[in-house]
DNA sequence: ATAGTAAGTTCTAATTTAGAACTGGGCAAG
DNA sequence: CTTGCCCAGTTCTAAATTAGAACTTACTAT
């Protein structure tokens, strides 16, 4: 099976995957959410070749989830900014970042800590539940079949 | 840059995405997730080549994020579950799938729906903060350098 | 005139993947 | 008692992707 393939599987995650489940295409995203907008700050943090760089972000931006936006012409130059589909990827690299931190932890700590704003504290991200706001842990959740599930190849 | 020399990068997104940033891989434990245990349930339901089934698998136990568990002897046949380390993926999937169902929707809606058997309802997943459980949004969020940020490669 | 910057593109060699066939231990049916 | 089936892989070749380095184009600054 071929990357794009995977777009067509009635399943959220391979659909989601089929667009972001790429090493490098992940940690360009993290670095947009940490504010980088251009080719060449992406090729220096990253250690990617520029010919899979240029791939990603092409990619990004066709799944709209980049744009491509002019800041000077002569020779035109284009920074890439974070669209709201993209940026509705956060609580995606929150709870990576969550889980890293808790089992790939570094000698001396986590390399970054968020602070969430409206309480102000050092805070670390929560699975909770849209109808009564509880923590939602594992144990509490059952999948059932959706409407969407027709001709599934998958469970 | 080769594959596992990610895991060295002092970022805890680069270092998760060292063990499960591949495409086959997230749907591995997204299957396991669903109750899938065994090589050939894998395979059935994947479109992954055995060679590369098997090397994930491999990779999982080796990152400690399934276990072998023998299930017969003669000859001896092992499944693979979850340890705890990869049950602490459920917020990252369930995020990867609501991300999915809103931005990747399929014709008829959700194939899966998950259910809150704390409250009774069919929830989405919303990021909370751990100190003061409201939803945390991502202008909610600053980003402070943490004690793990040595020399860093990376912002 | 020379150097530098930004965002790529091009090239070759190495690595990874797809897809299909094969292995090997043991089972069950005819 | 032999033919076929199940499971969990391994092996094979051809195709696709990636790494790493060099090159290009259109400017600006010294």
């Amino acid at each position: 099976m071929k990357w794009q393939e995977t777009s067509e599987i009635p399943c959220s995650v391979a659909r989601t995957l089929s667009v972001i489940g790429d090493r490098w295409t992940l940690l360009v995203i993290r670095n947009a959410f940490l504010g980088m907008q251009r080719y060449e700050q992406f090729h220096a943090n990253l250690g990617v070749t520029r010919h899979v760089l240029a791939d990603r972000l092409g990619r990004l931006v066709e799944a709209d989830i980049l744009e491509k936006v002019l800041y000077q012409q002569r020779p035109p130059r284009y920074e890439y900014r974070l669209t709201e589909k993209g940026r509705d990827l956060h609580p995606i690299l929150m709870m990576l970042t969550a889980w890293g931190d808790k089992w790939m932890a570094q000698e001396h700590g986590a390399p970054l800590l968020f602070k969430h704003t409206a309480c102000g504290h050092v805070f670390t991200p929560k699975l909770a539940c849209s109808e009564c706001a509880e923590e939602v842990l594992v144990s509490d959740v059952s999948p059932m079949i959706g409407p969407g599930m027709g001709k599934q190849k998958h469970a």
